[in-house]
DNA sequence: TTGTAAGCGTTATCAA
DNA sequence: TTGATAACGCTTACAA
């Protein structure tokens, strides 16, 4: 790689004038008489020059850059969301780190160090956890920070997320109306936030409907279609604490798990929503084409992006003190993955 | 954000020795006294010191940044991609700066020069076009860059792509066999170069097995659901150059343009394979589920992003000289999206 | 209106 | 074995 030469000095010489003159000239600085900032500004152009964004971040502290960390930069869940961060991001001429912290916390830890050491002005995380040192870090270290995705306790931080409460209870819901009470939940890692406040979600809406709370209905897998597949594998092998025949329909912490179920109708050959009926969450692409169309809890993806990176923007360039905390609200979208059981279809209704 | 004064020159006051004593200790310098070295190494875990890459790198022009430029960073195939490639560089300790060109040259120009601002150490990119000035640039300036998912004509670069023109093949090949001839072909933008390279596969295999071209069964959109639902649209409408009784299959640049026949399927009430046969491209996420499933030609995702981030990690680390170009074969996926119009079923086989 | 000089946090060279 | 010092490319007082 070329060394980079263009630089300040260099156009001061190109120029004949000192390297402050064109540094002032560059930035436009009208103490500058307007010709001579013309012209080293043509000239600038001709070289091609590129401020070097490092020397520049040293002596200002901006850096223009964002660092993102998330837990899985291959789902189109989160895909969505740095879609929309990066856009937003692009328009106002900062640049996106983007790491993968594979719900793994020492892997954030590393993601976050690394970034500091990046120096950029802020982050935008989905962390793994809601309480780890990792967090702690972040608030001693005063790094500019917008959650997302969870919303971690002890401490107010900004954060945008959706009400995954609200959304199991929109699942669950729609699913004891058609008739269901043996509802499997297919939930994320244990320690996942969100797979924890979908848990809780869950069992505060059986409870509303009178409905016992059964544990072994619950397992906690990866959020991938192989998990997912595995599991409904030794379920329908029986050797699992729950057998097939004690559940009617499953609800998931995410779109990725439904579709897991979906290669296990293919593998195990049971019928959705005829065998088992399905819940997803997330709405991400295609689920609507799924065979059979995937009924699922919508989360607002772009908006959460948008967010996300606007607010953290307000801090960083205003400074914005407060906290700003965004709760989106899931939606329930019915397609053809819930079988009713109901007799009366006026029941139905929601 | 808090100003981060954990510094060389803090730790050496805390330690009462010179800083270039600190900066050695550091960097484990047998020079300084193995006692001094520990001292001063435990004294930078205590006060949770990060170099300031910033700082070193404009001394020693290594920011351990790599910048990854694509097309769409929302498109499941491109995300399963950087997965990849972050996972790559991320193990050997470097971070990645993703942007999105949105097909578009002059994004893509904003976001090279802005890499390039943020001393990136090499680039990877899937250029708009295989030919441009942003290409030029990327040459003159000597910086270190991986093609995927094209070639540039005109001069030899690193690359790592699959040969889209083998992959149009299989593909036509598939539905030939199967008694179709009159082949739509849904494309991305014309000017993108795998659009291009698709199409030249489209027309050899056509001629191939003597079936005349027809430039209207040739139709250029963005890679979208929503963009390709208009088009069929537009076509069964009757207000296309071509009428939707004038071809019997469907194949597309892309498994996301197939979603989009899906969805003019559920609008339109046309049938897949019934109505028109499809096959897809790249073998995204859940394709594999749809209804019916896809027929559709797989491109090795992860071997992509890995083979890119190889071959750039070696020209940076071990200023590997030699131009490398990796040419990934496609696969053939058969599924259920394709119907057969032929009698004798033993000419089916492939 | 332009130039000089100091400093951001490192690395690297040379001297002590 | 340690310490000064210069340099990387830039911004920003302050001086001319």
């Amino acid at each position: 790689m070329k060394q980079r030469n263009v630089t300040i000095k260099f156009l001061a010489e190109k120029a004949g004038v000192s390297f402050s003159t064109v540094a002032k000239a560059l930035n436009n600085d009208p103490a500058i008489n307007i010709n001579t900032r013309k012209r080293i500004q043509s000239l600038a152009k001709e070289y091609n020059y590129t401020p070097n964004i490092l020397a520049k971040g040293l002596r200002s502290r901006r850096t223009m850059a964002i660092g993102v960390i998330l837990n899985d930069l291959q789902s189109p869940f989160y895909s969505e969301i740095y879609k929309a961060i990066g856009d937003l991001l692009n328009q106002k001429g900062y640049t996106m780190f983007l790491a993968d912290s594979n719900y793994d916390e020492e892997r954030e830890l590393k993601n976050i160090l690394t970034m500091i050491s990046q120096g950029v002005e802020g982050l935008i995380i989905s962390s793994v956890s809601e309480e780890s040192a990792n967090i702690d870090l972040l608030i001693k270290e005063e790094v500019h920070t917008v959650f997302i995705d969870n919303l971690p306790t002890g401490c107010p931080l900004c954060c945008v997320y959706v009400d995954h409460e609200a959304a199991a209870a929109l699942a669950l819901s729609h699913l004891i109306k058609n008739g269901h009470t043996n509802i499997l939940l297919l939930n994320g890692p244990q320690n996942l936030p969100s797979s924890q406040r979908y848990l809780n979600g869950y069992k505060e809406t059986l409870a509303l409907h009178n409905i016992a709370y059964n544990e072994n209905l619950v397992k906690h897998n990866p959020i991938t279609i192989e998990a997912t597949a595995d599991q409904m594998g030794r379920i329908l092998r029986g050797e699992d604490s729950i057998k097939g025949d004690q559940f009617s329909a499953i609800v998931t912490l995410s779109d990725v798990i439904a579709i897991g179920i979906y290669e296990a109708a293919l593998t195990y050959n049971f019928s959705i929503p005829d065998t088992y009926s399905v819940v997803g969450y997330d709405n991400i692409l295609a689920t609507k084409y799924l065979n059979p169309p995937l009924t699922t809890v919508n989360q607002p993806k772009e908006r959460t992006g948008h967010h996300a990176a606007g607010i953290l923007l307000n801090r960083i360039e205003n400074s914005q003190k407060g906290l700003t905390q965004v709760i989106l609200n899931p939606e329930l979208l019915v397609r053809s993955s819930v079988k009713s059981l109901v007799k009366d279809k006026s029941l139905e209704k929601d």
